[in-house]
DNA sequence: TGTAAAATTTAGTTATGCCTAAATTTTTTT
DNA sequence: AAAAAAATTTAGGCATAACTAAATTTTACA
């Protein structure tokens, strides 16, 4: 079995890899929060179990062995959140920490009864899609809200899970996926959106903004 | 944080003084299956966390402090159990192992949520009571069906958890917590024992018998 | 009561996964 | 193209938690 470390740099990796090819030392170390020498004896070892492919100061990518434990990690984490949500009833806030923990522990079966207990979900509360048994993720096709234009009308995708007071923000305007907002104002100079939802006004900086993915997009 | 190997010391230190006030080093290797050494190591490590209480070569026993942990485990350990086998209907044979995993991991909120989803439950799948989130344990008065006579009738109070196998074969006649049975036969030089349970015969070896605790016990 | 057997502890080793500091390699700047 | 800056690797350490082998202590029995 692997470690839980393993599992996390693979996991870290996957994510990381989405954005821009390969991915550096320095930047896995970043977003892990350890130093780029724990993070190099990391990549040793993963690259000596094939999960990854390395050349020194080139970076690394995953492998398709690699590729497969970091989905299987994530359809853990995304499967977490949404159980814990629905049937614990714990606030979108919530789930992200305890999903990070579970995540190394739980068995296939039971991961198999979450999965028939929520329906075969395809995304988790924060509009992540859950990857299928088979590793297969649902293709998505939001884009960020700072791209949207005064006048057009949205519905929120997914908004990033890690960071719980940036989630109870939102809550508190009632933003979750599957909400629908319209642009009333994008302040000039970079300055923050002024969206209507449901009827409520509210302010969001861009700090915030780049961190919540739109779809099924209008102009009205 | 203590370490999940601490943790599993002292729920194991709090089961073995149940049976026979201190606990010595040989002993608790057999049961954690590890070598003496291991667990003098540990040990030391617990006794200047003041958990454990010890004096070399005779054995430990647990502090208040200690105790108040071993609880808290062992109330993880059953509230999981439980809810595992009622909210995702795991076969009661599995639920020991996911939650000799998990009970180490979760938050105090999630097993709260647990415990009013269960409706404040005290006992797990397996009849062992669960400790109440102040650590007081729901007393049980349930003795060996070894010490039943012929024609005697019981209801099954608990069964020993650890031994999925064990829970297969008792589930294969029906054995669970709460099941009334009737002692036909026990047959002599420690023979086993022939019973009724709802009107089905079944023959339970004396091996088999140490680890089932009835109570309810009446003559028929 | 002395000695053999059993139990326990000490000492030293291994593996994981992190760390810091120093050395090296690559990239960027002038 | 050389020097400075940035990134990466090497080397050496630390803590945890297991192990084996040898030494010590306790217990059991003859």
């Amino acid at each position: 079995m692997l470690s839980q470390a393993a599992e996390d740099y693979l996991k870290s990796i996957y994510k990381l890899q989405e954005k821009g090819g390969k991915v550096s030392t320095g930047v896995l170390a970043e977003f892990l929060n350890v130093k780029p020498a724990s993070v190099t004896g990391m990549i040793k070892k993963l690259e000596s179990m094939k999960l990854i492919k390395y050349e020194r100061y080139q970076g690394v990518t995953l492998t398709n062995a690699g590729e497969a434990i970091a989905l299987e990690v994530i359809r853990h984490h995304r499967l977490l959140e949404l159980y814990l949500f629905k049937a614990l009833g714990m606030p979108w806030d919530g789930v992200h920490d305890e999903a990070e923990k579970l995540e190394h522990v739980i068995s296939e079966e039971m991961e198999a009864r979450m999965d028939a207990y929520l329906g075969y979900p395809t995304a988790d509360p924060h509009g992540s899609p859950i990857p299928d048994k088979n590793g297969v993720v649902p293709i998505t096709e939001s884009v960020p809200m700072t791209s949207l234009q005064e006048g057009q009308s949205c519905v929120v995708a997914e908004v990033n899970d890690s960071d719980s007071a940036l989630l109870r923000h939102l809550g508190s305007f009632n933003l979750y996926p599957g909400t629908r907002f319209r642009v009333i104002e994008v302040a000039p100079f970079e300055g923050p959106f002024t969206i209507d939802v449901a009827g409520q006004q509210a302010v969001i900086g861009r700090e915030v903004a780049k961190h919540i993915f739109v779809d099924d997009i209008h102009d009205t």
